[in-house]
DNA sequence: GCCAACGTTGGC
DNA sequence: GCCAACGTTGGC
């Protein structure tokens, strides 16, 4: 069992739009980025437990957790002309180079845990989140830290 | 293969 | 909305 951590902008896509969705389960489409995508292709896992982080808004935090609903498969909106994620070197080489996963709502956190609150606990000061320039959408959280900020989150049990 | 120009991310 | 930090692109 691994543990990740997924941003996005609710205003794109929230964790109440993810509890909305047909058996709140989703496809984490139009990642892009190299680095993202080879997780996705070689380490999540199906069952893999994902803090939900919302970014760009005015107080930055952890909402909830999602769960990996089907492991790593080709990102087809990338072979999509009308997709806002149409890639045109995966048209030309007529397969998708991009990676998508599917996720499904598992719990919503008693409180949030802001951005803000991480930066305070020493014990998190390793997390990818907290390094300078770190803009990874996709990234690892250690099983310490995966439990640290379940507490701090009120989720005691999962 | 270098690197300037450009595009994106995301906290503030 | 600004802008620093990054990643990607493409001319050479």
């Amino acid at each position: 069992m691994n543990y990740w951590l997924f941003k996005t902008e609710p205003d794109a896509f929230s964790f109440d739009d993810l509890l909305q969705a047909p058996n709140q389960t989703e496809i984490w489409d139009g990642v892009r980025n190299y680095q993202a995508r080879n997780l996705m292709r070689d380490d999540i896992k199906k069952g893999d437990l994902v803090f939900f982080y919302h970014s760009r808004i005015p107080e930055p935090a952890i909402v909830g957790i999602g769960k990996i609903a089907k492991a790593g498969y080709p990102d087809h909106t990338a072979l999509d002309p009308n997709s806002k994620y149409f890639d045109a070197k995966s048209e030309e080489k007529g397969e998708s180079r991009w990676v998508m996963v599917d996720i499904k709502a598992y719990r919503r956190l008693k409180r949030v845990v802001t951005l803000k609150e991480v930066k305070e606990v020493s014990d998190l000061a390793e997390m990818k989140l907290v390094q300078k320039g770190q803009r990874l959408s996709i990234q690892p959280v250690s099983e310490y830290e995966w439990k640290i900020i379940c507490e701090l989150g009120g989720v005691t049990k999962l």
